[in-house]
DNA sequence: CCGACGTCCTGCTAGC
DNA sequence: TGCTAGCAGGACGTCG
């Protein structure tokens, strides 16, 4: 399931045999995808050449020449890749653009089709979509702005965490491992997080984040990069997909309980529901609240 | 406005 | 052995 260091991946796979490339032919499946493409998309897109390939978010955003903006979301289990067109076209591959030069096809695979490929006017109109989607990416956070999306929130810490306006990119996985190394409980609501934890888990955030880039993200069942090479983050997993297994840390075993719908992995010592001293969680006006959660202490994360 | 929950989709697997 | 129910979850729509 790519999140935003599998997204990465990719984009940093594909950019060397990509860019610069001419689409030259285009072919389309019959199953719709989650935005159903466009039928006037593909007289566009013919002839117009790749300039640049990059990444928002969990968003990959491949730049035409003629200004025009190729959008692609992998969901669940979509795949990116440039391959040799005499390579077998697998089952579930929706879309292939043949490429210039070299005999090769860039193709959108996708399983379960939660994924999309579409095609934007300009720049200005993609960033008005993206504006409406995501917020700051997980390495630019804000610890202010976090500190209020967290603080002012009554709904689970795990949920906050997964909403796309709050820390873009960030998904199941990254979400549980980053509550674990911040040692706060998935269940824990927003608001009756202090200040040091909520630093805390921005920090964890972005070096669980970046800890995965470095490892080509993590494959747990479909992902691939863009060049077919899996990832190597899962062997490093401290809770995500360990259930009744040993804590890395303190050796009692992983918990998972269900957050916002969503799976989620904890461990009970490390992650207290009520944190050592359990303080008062008085009703207070959030406009105070937030002024507490501002209120940040420099924490350390568990790495 | 906010939060909770249902929906989409397919393949794999646990359990009877 | 064969069948089925349940699970995986990103984005988005709907409902209270």
């Amino acid at each position: 399931m790519p999140e935003l260091p599998e997204v990465e991946t990719v984009v940093r796979d594909l950019r060397p045999v990509l860019v610069n490339r001419r689409i030259v032919a285009i072919s389309v499946g019959p199953q719709l995808l989650r935005r159903p493409w466009q039928p006037e998309w593909e007289a566009k897109l013919l002839g117009d050449r790749v300039t640049a390939i990059r990444r928002r978010a969990k968003w990959i955003i491949v730049d035409l020449e003629s200004a025009r903006r190729l959008l692609v979301h992998l969901g669940m289990t979509g795949q990116l890749t440039v391959t040799s067109a005499g390579c077998p076209v697998l089952a579930h591959t929706h879309v292939i653009f043949d490429l210039d030069g070299r005999a090769e096809q860039l193709r959108f695979r996708d399983v379960r089709r939660f994924g999309s490929v579409e095609l934007i006017g300009d720049e200005t109109a993609l960033q008005a979509f993206l504006a409406e989607r995501v917020g700051p990416e997980p390495e630019s956070l804000d610890p202010q702005g976090f500190a209020l999306a967290i603080c002012r929130s009554e709904r689970p810490v795990k949920a906050i965490l997964l909403d796309q306006h709050v820390a873009a990119g960030v998904g199941n996985i990254y979400a549980d491992e980053a509550l674990y190394h911040a040692g706060v409980h998935p269940q824990r609501r927003g608001r009756t997080l202090t200040g040091e934890e909520v630093e805390r888990l921005r920090l964890a955030i972005a070096t669980v984040i970046r800890q995965a880039i470095d490892n080509r993200g993590s494959t747990i069942r479909d992902y691939i990069g863009g060049s077919g090479l899996r990832g190597q983050f899962q062997n490093q997993f401290y809770v995500y997909g360990r259930t009744d297994q040993a804590c890395r840390r303190c050796g009692s075993p992983i918990s998972s309980v269900r957050v916002g719908g969503r799976a989620s992995h904890f461990c009970p010592l490390c992650q207290p529901v009520h944190p050592r001293r359990k303080q008062r969680q008085r009703k207070v006006p959030s406009t105070t609240r937030a002024d507490l959660c501002s209120d940040l202490s420099q924490g350390s994360t568990r790495f």
